[in-house]
DNA sequence: TCTGGGGTCCTAGGACCC
DNA sequence: TCTGGGGTCCTAGGACCC
């Protein structure tokens, strides 16, 4: 049978979200209307840009251009901080929101969700349900979206890529030839800017051109990727909505210094004070880690990341930590000037089931005692109150206050 | 004062095993 | 004296997304 989808998009999110807010504060003006962008901050070498204001977005200002070039292009350019947590409040006001019409919502990001709508078959009433929801997040939380309306989620997210902003798009299989083909490979969900210039040199610069282009050939030149990119094209795409609520695979935090590094020492601070951070959002999630894995990144953007597998799955931050420095000390060599510092732990399996399987060793539990604690104070007090005692306070490098979820 | 931070998935090569 | 070959696990790196 066939699926009916929205994909749901806020325009400018994290710029119309901070607007909506600075207009609830009591602010004299309209952020979306003037050139503006949300920007990191420059001082903490963390200056890009963000979102973007329609007017900004005319004088050329893309996503993550730097602050520096954003000015450039448009002098007098206005600029705001980012802050996550008010993006997390208008976000779930938007899921919140959506929930009236389907349980059946996969949150692909902040600021975006697909819908599964297969429950309402006419083609009238899912594209009533498209408007309404345009019409409603616009009256009721104050900032605008797209709707994409579609029969798979591919399709339905191309069609909320079309004209933007406050916009109702379809895109049926009839209509794949006419409203994408044209489109430049660019636009394809998936291509990016390492395998656009490639398709260029085969002379496949539209989506129709991808389209018709020979999918043995892409297979052979792109692998599983090639194969993707011609179904995408082809406008096939048979995955679902995944609404259930998924456990992460991952938990990474990582942080580009204030100032570049060349001592080991020092190296080593801020990787306790990741293990901090990242073993206990692990723990939040009731998970243990099986891989450990450092990066770290030159002065010249020169990433590199040494990873280890451990013998037992653990969310202990002292073995996270003891981990990660040995990692960084495979790694790190004089003269290293270093950029950026991360640590993330894959491999994660939920607590339960390895608790059941596993004898648990008594300095294990000692240990998890101890990281429990913490965790408490931390969540009672706030993250950034509390730190281990004893070392200098190299949470003082990190920004943390976007990890409480 | 030029270039974030958090993710997922895939690939290629080496080690190791049968 | 001509060096199989398939399978799995692990690691490092890369591509893509928002």
């Amino acid at each position: 049978m066939e699926k009916q989808i929205l994909h749901v998009d806020v325009n400018n999110a994290f710029l119309s979200w901070t607007a909506v807010e600075m207009l609830k504060n009591g602010a004299e003006i309209d952020i979306r209307n003037i050139p503006a962008i949300i920007g990191g901050d420059e001082t903490k070498r963390s200056g890009i840009v963000l979102a973007k204001s329609m007017k900004a977005k005319e004088c050329g200002i893309r996503t993550a251009d730097t602050i520096y070039q954003a000015k450039l292009k448009c002098p007098g350019i206005k600029i705001y901080p980012s802050n996550f947590k008010i993006y997390r409040k208008y976000s779930d006001s938007l899921f919140k929101l959506l929930s009236e019409y389907t349980d059946k919502i996969e949150r692909f990001s902040i600021d975006e969700c697909f819908l599964d709508m297969t429950e309402y078959l006419m083609k009238d009433t899912l594209l009533n349900k498209a408007y309404e929801i345009n019409r409603r997040v616009r009256e009721k939380l104050g900032f605008t979206v797209n709707v994409g309306v579609a029969h798979n989620k591919l399709l339905a997210k191309m069609a909320s890529d079309f004209t933007k902003p406050d916009k109702v798009h379809t895109l049926f299989k009839e209509e794949i030839e006419t409203k994408m083909w044209p489109l430049p490979i660019s636009e394809l969900f998936m291509l990016g800017k390492k395998t656009v210039p490639k398709l260029y040199n085969m002379q496949i610069r539209t989506i129709g051109d991808l389209a018709k282009a020979n999918k043995e050939v892409l297979h052979k030149k792109f692998g599983k990727h090639g194969i993707l990119m011609w179904e995408y094209a082809n406008g096939i795409d048979n995955s679902e909505v995944h609404f259930e609520k998924e456990k992460p695979k991952g938990i990474g935090n990582s942080i580009t210094l204030p100032e570049n590094i060349t001592e080991i020492e020092k190296l080593e601070e801020i990787i306790l004070a990741l293990a901090e951070q990242v073993s206990f959002r692990l723990r939040k999630y009731d998970m243990l880690a099986k891989t450990v894995n450092v990066q770290l990144r030159t002065k010249d953007f020169e990433d590199t990341s040494h990873q280890k597998k451990l013998p037992e799955a653990t969310s202990s931050t002292k073995e996270i930590s003891r981990i990660a420095k040995e990692l960084l000390n495979e790694m790190f060599h004089k003269p290293m000037v270093i950029r950026l510092v991360g640590l993330r732990v894959d491999n994660l399996v939920e607590k339960e089931q390895i608790q059941l399987s596993l004898f648990s060793n008594r300095n294990n539990e000692k240990q998890e005692k101890l990281d429990k604690v913490v965790d408490d104070l931390k969540n009672k007090y706030g993250y950034n109150k509390i730190t281990r005692a004893g070392k200098m306070n190299a949470g003082d490098y990190l920004n943390l206050k976007d990890i409480k979820k």
